[in-house]
DNA sequence: CATATGTCCTGAGAGC
DNA sequence: TGCTCTCAGGACATAT
């Protein structure tokens, strides 16, 4: 589930570790089928021992640790993913330990439930040229005169589209339905028949909603499993309109109730009353005028 | 080329 | 109670 917001609240929270040096990576004994890692584990540990971290950054929804030496270390949660400097949630989901010296953390573990994440080595320049390239503007950025250039032709409907991690890179399920929802937009609406305006609300709620989910440390869902470095719960979850809301009355207009359909075999939840296809209604305008989330 | 579908994975929850 | 089944959705491989 890790999308934009709670990859923006991994890397603040690990922060800590940027100066400090590499130990050694190892993998903890673990029953379960391992996480892919490449190199394999040893590899990954010799070209990096010593290294010093200099930064931590983010495309989408990876992290990317660069040591001083230009490589990459690029982590993705995918669906369970974490990245903590505290004792995980249960020893047996643990994928890989970090060992760090000279700054106020001595660990950056990975732990992992569903162990779909991954964890990559790129040599210097290598990330830009393979994965990098193929990523669409970071989700933060994007403008509508982006949207419109990469996927204004499209014949997908616009919930599908936005996640396209080529055309913008950190929208997931969860944060397409409350933009669109923000933005007043129809999930359904197939992308060629947008129009500017449409997109220029689709671009304004993207940055509105993703701004707002990173000030509360993202959504921490039922399951509980998203966490931040320190095992912290985001409460961005009490402020979801309408993903996961199926049968509410609709927050905005008291109208709805909000519907949860399937596309691209993923739940889409969305108000039918104030989600248009064409034109908007007159409290969409008003909270994208204000700046507000609402 | 663009778009659609299948695959991986685990544990929570539903239903019997 | 305890079993089986379905579902959740990241990114990518394969199919149309």
């Amino acid at each position: 589930m890790p999308e934009l917001p709670e990859v923006e609240t991994m890397r603040r929270g690990v922060l800590p570790t940027v100066g400090s040096r590499i130990v050694a990576i190892e993998r903890p004994p673990c029953l379960r089928k391992p996480i892919s890692i490449r190199p394999r584990i040893d590899a990954l540990d010799r070209r990096t021992r010593g290294r010093r971290v200099e930064a931590i950054g983010r495309r989408g929804k990876r992290l990317l640790l660069a040591l001083d030496d230009q490589q990459l270390i690029v982590i993705e949660p995918r669906m369970t993913g974490l990245v903590l400097l505290v004792d995980p949630p249960t020893k047996e989901h643990l994928r890989l330990r970090i060992q760090l010296s000279g700054g106020p953390v001595t660990e950056l573990l990975f732990w992992d439930r569903r162990g779909l994440g991954t964890v990559r080595l790129f040599a210097p320049g290598e990330f830009d040229a393979t994965v990098g390239d193929r990523l669409g503007v970071d989700a933060l950025e994007v403008t509508a005169d982006e949207l419109k250039r990469k996927l204004g032709e499209s014949r997908r409907e616009v919930k599908v589209a936005l996640l396209d991690q080529s055309a913008v890179a950190g929208i997931g399920n969860l944060y397409a339905a409350e933009i669109l929802f923000l933005a007043g937009v129809d999930p359904r609406c197939h992308c060629n028949i947008l129009t500017r305006s449409q997109w220029q609300r689709i671009a304004k709620a993207t940055g509105i909603v993703l701004q707002k989910a990173i000030e509360n440390e993202g959504s921490t869902l039922s399951d509980g499993t998203y966490r931040n470095a320190l095992n912290g719960e985001g409460s961005y979850q009490n402020h979801h309109r309408v993903y996961d809301r199926a049968g509410n009355h609709c927050p905005r207009c008291g109208r709805g109730p909000i519907r949860r359909i399937v596309q691209a075999q993923r739940s889409t939840f969305f108000c039918p009353s104030c989600q248009r296809k064409r034109g908007v209604h007159p409290r969409v305008a008003t909270a994208l005028s204000e700046q507000s989330d609402f």
